[in-house]
DNA sequence: CGTGTGAATACAT
DNA sequence: TATTCACACG
């Protein structure tokens, strides 16, 4: 996830935040001058969050409610082994999973009905392998929660180590039951005809395509990294909470805030490569951040080395920054390692893996199946370096990860198949037509029912796949509605503006 | 002045 | 548990 105080260090100016109501959207947006009929507003729902809002709502299940009451706690010891059974531990686990879905298609549901908005779902796919090693250190540390869950009651019953139970088990929440959770709530969306799409990798980088694209209009997350891509306009703490009123309320951050509050951080004549430059430069997922580099030093560095007219900015980036850090031990090899890291971030920034739901394939961002790369990225594509790595597809997928054959892609993208492991997932229902697909690339495989003998079930859902599958097919990646609007969405020549949808914005409230 | 730190607070569960 | 504040360092 995110830089979390990402946004703050961006934007310190939290005032000049546009709060924006989606319900302010009931009857739609004048989605271009053009166009008389307003339509409805389409939103990109990055789901994660929600997925571990869910989590958190529900993770105490996983342990024994047992453990959370001092009559409980004593029960246990007094018990001894009181192991519970197989059948109690499954039991519990569906319900889990059970509730985390319906507290995901609850709000979906609730928002729909409440701001008449177009949700499209985004779900995060692999991980690319070039934020592969964060990744494992995340995993080691959730090693570690799941290892506190489910070590033996502390016998000495003290309280601190009782509240750090706790804890872990809230962190460790659903790890083990995610995929679970992921197929549930994939299946509960077709069912509620709530179109998504699976993200060949990270979301991040599928929503802000889809936005660039023009086929949503917004995209609600909490991830500010989605600014680093270049989308906009992106809905921030959207409030998630059932029992409070505006449930409907997000902070909406244009590329214009970007420019007009802050004095000392004016980003008006950044472009998007420049935007990104400054995004790893105060430190990304994907690379390490040099120590005394804050966002008005980098701000500074990467204005002078782009609109100084010399040639290979991203050096003058390198440049300044080495200069600025606080270089206690900064050694030539420690430079080396930081711009290789740093333009692997570029790489995965700027030219992600995404699914194109019209051209219904995958491809790179900004990089045609041709292998030509956007105009907009000239600018850094003058550091020979960062151009070698960026046209070397070898090199290239390691950071960016592979581009999958498109039959395998829109298997993905529907949710069949998992991006992961790229095999069949569990416990999901698979129509005719998408096992036929399954069969064909060889990877169907039958969990449910092994002698292949077709069950009631199956043909019951078959035969009505036309609707339903196609919940997805045909509800978002058909959608004549996900089509670019305007025929000047080609036009990507550092206008991400966005500002056209928005012209029934709202009056802004603080 | 900007950055990095830890402590205090408000918040939600 | 996340955000805000106050302070020290360069």
């Amino acid at each position: 996830m995110g830089v979390t105080g990402g946004l703050l260090k961006i934007l310190p100016n939290a005032a000049a935040f546009r709060k924006v109501d989606l319900r302010s959207f009931k009857n739609g947006i004048q989605h271009s001058t053009t166009t008389k009929e307003p339509t409805p507003l389409r939103i990109g729902v990055d789901i994660c969050v929600w997925m571990v809002s869910a989590d958190r709502a529900f993770g105490s299940q996983l342990g024994d409610e047992r453990h959370f009451s001092n009559h409980g706690r004593a029960e246990l010891l007094n018990a001894g082994e009181t192991e519970e059974s197989e059948r109690e531990r499954l039991e519990r686990d569906l319900n889990y999973v059970n509730c985390c879905t319906e507290y995901i298609i609850r709000r979906l549901n609730a928002l729909r009905e409440e701001t008449n908005v177009e949700i499209l779902v985004v779900f995060d796919g692999a991980t690319p392998p070039g934020k592969q090693t964060e990744v494992t250190d995340r995993r080691n540390r959730q090693a570690v929660y799941e290892q506190q869950r489910d070590e033996p009651v502390d016998t000495t019953g003290s309280r601190e180590a009782e509240e750090r139970r706790i804890k872990a088990l809230r962190k460790a929440g659903a790890s083990r039951h995610y995929a679970g959770v992921y197929t549930a709530v994939m299946e509960a969306l077709r069912k509620e005809r709530i179109p998504f799409l699976v993200a060949p990798y990270e979301s991040d980088g599928q929503l802000a395509f889809l936005s660039m694209k023009k086929y949503i209009d917004l995209i609600v997350t909490e991830d500010s990294d989605l600014i680093c891509y270049g989308a906009s306009p992106i809905l921030f703490k959207l409030k998630d909470s059932p029992m409070l009123e505006g449930i409907f309320e997000g902070i909406l951050v244009c590329k214009e805030d970007l420019a007009a509050n802050q004095g000392s951080v004016n980003l008006l004549d950044f472009s998007p490569g420049m935007l990104t430059v400054l995004f790893v430069a105060v430190g990304s997922d994907y690379s390490p951040k040099l120590d005394g580099i804050g966002i008005v030093t980098a701000c500074k560095i990467v204005r002078k080395a782009f609109l100084s007219g010399h040639e290979d900015r991203l050096a003058m980036v390198f440049e300044g920054l080495f200069a600025a850090a606080r270089k206690l031990s900064l050694t030539e090899e420690d430079k080396k390692v930081y711009k290789k890291k740093f333009m692997e971030a570029l790489l995965a920034y700027r030219h992600p893996v995404i699914f194109d739901p019209v051209e219904k394939r995958c491809r790179l961002h900004g990089i045609t199946h041709d292998g030509e790369v956007s105009e907009t990225e000239a600018e850094l594509l003058t550091h020979v370096p960062y151009a070698e790595l960026v046209n070397d597809v070898k090199r290239r997928e390691r950071i960016t990860g592979c581009i999958q054959p498109p039959s395998l892609s829109i298997l993905i993208a529907e949710g069949y198949v998992c991006p992961r492991t790229r095999r069949t997932r569990k416990n999901m229902t698979i129509p005719r037509n998408v096992k036929a697909d399954l069969i064909q690339l060889g990877i169907w495989k039958d969990f449910n029912n092994p002698n292949g003998a077709e069950t009631e079930n199956e043909r019951h859902d078959s035969s009505n796949s036309s609707n339903q599958v196609s919940g997805i097919k045909r509800k978002s990646l058909r959608d004549p509605r996900l089509k670019p609007c305007d025929e000047d969405s080609s036009t990507d020549s550092g206008d991400f503006l966005y500002s056209q949808p928005f012209s029934t914005r709202p009056p802004t409230n603080g």
